[in-house]
DNA sequence: AGTGTATCCTGCAGGC
DNA sequence: TGCCTGCAGGATACAC
């Protein structure tokens, strides 16, 4: 999906557009993106006042007036386009428009419709928010805190790095790409980073995460931010979707491999596999 | 606790 | 040109 940084350069470009905006129609093209009752999302969502447009992990989450919120997740191909008219060229497959003060329109776009809208009360929003875990580029996040999370579990680096609960907004682009900086191996369990290890793995994953954010994310294929421009992190990828191309540390050439049913890049020689 | 597999869905690239 | 397979930024449920 878009991940963190695709998410946060969303937010970034609805936030001018949306806040103080109603809602003043929503259409449903495609009720299978909606995660609940169509009635109740739509009556709950119309006449609402946009107050806030913010990010939790690789969720767009709006914050409407009484209190209610909006919580979209892009899945692998959803996108969220402000456009004047309904239909835009880079509105291919919308799923859900909102019109707004009977002015402009918020379109949910969705090739795959794996991406899912839901409208939370506050206590469904505090249970979701609390299945979370710690925002990477917040100060919550620590090397040291990193290190005693990873100490508890024996799952593959990557894996781990792709659980919402532990780290919110990390997937697979980021993951892969913050292990090539750290100089880890996908593969190498959790508990056996070593305090060093964990420094690295802490900045890198920052590092990464914070220049994807400068460069408007990475576009692959589909991921577009809300003015429908692409994002230029994709020149700056190290290891995701490089394999046979040298690195760029040392010249051997990136691998591929797969496991959890999902693509992991890596130098094999500046990410020794795990002996044993 | 962790892994592999399947599922949701569409489109595109590559091989033949 | 058409048909087939594999692959894709995610989340989740299941069996083992």
């Amino acid at each position: 999906m878009p991940e963190l940084p695709e998410a946060e350069t969303i937010v970034r470009g609805l936030r001018p557009r949306l806040t103080e905006r109603r809602v003043s129609d929503v259409e449903i093209l495609h009720a299978d993106v909606l995660r609940g009752e169509e009635e109740a999302f739509v009556t709950g969502v119309r006449g609402r006042r946009i107050e806030e447009v913010g990010r939790r992990g690789k969720n767009v989450v709006l914050l409407l007036s009484g209190d209610r919120r909006l919580v979209i997740n892009l899945g692998m191909t959803g996108r969220l386009l402000v456009a004047d008219r309904t239909d835009t060229p880079e509105s291919t497959h919308p799923a859900v428009r909102f019109l707004l003060d009977d002015a402009c329109h918020l379109v949910f776009d969705d090739v795959r419709r794996f991406g899912a809208l839901e409208w939370l009360d506050p206590p469904a929003w505090r249970e979701r928010d609390r299945a979370l875990g710690v925002e990477p580029l917040s100060g919550r996040f620590t090397a040291k805190g990193l290190r005693a999370m990873l100490e508890r579990s024996r799952s593959p680096l990557r894996s781990w790095l792709l659980d919402q609960r532990r780290l919110a907004g990390v997937g697979n682009i980021y993951a892969v790409e913050a292990l090539w900086g750290a100089r880890l191996h996908p593969r190498l369990p959790a508990r056996s980073v070593d305090e060093a290890g964990a420094r690295r793995l802490h900045r890198a994953l920052r590092s990464v995460l914070r220049r994807a954010i400068e460069a408007g994310g990475t576009t692959i294929r589909d991921y577009r931010s809300a003015d429908g421009a692409r994002g230029e992190f994709v020149v700056e990828l190290e290891a995701y979707g490089r394999a046979g191309e040298p690195c760029r540390r040392c010249g051997t050439e990136i691998e591929r491999l797969v496991f959890s049913n999902r693509s992991a890049f890596l130098c094999p020689r500046c990410q020794p596999a795990p002996t044993g």
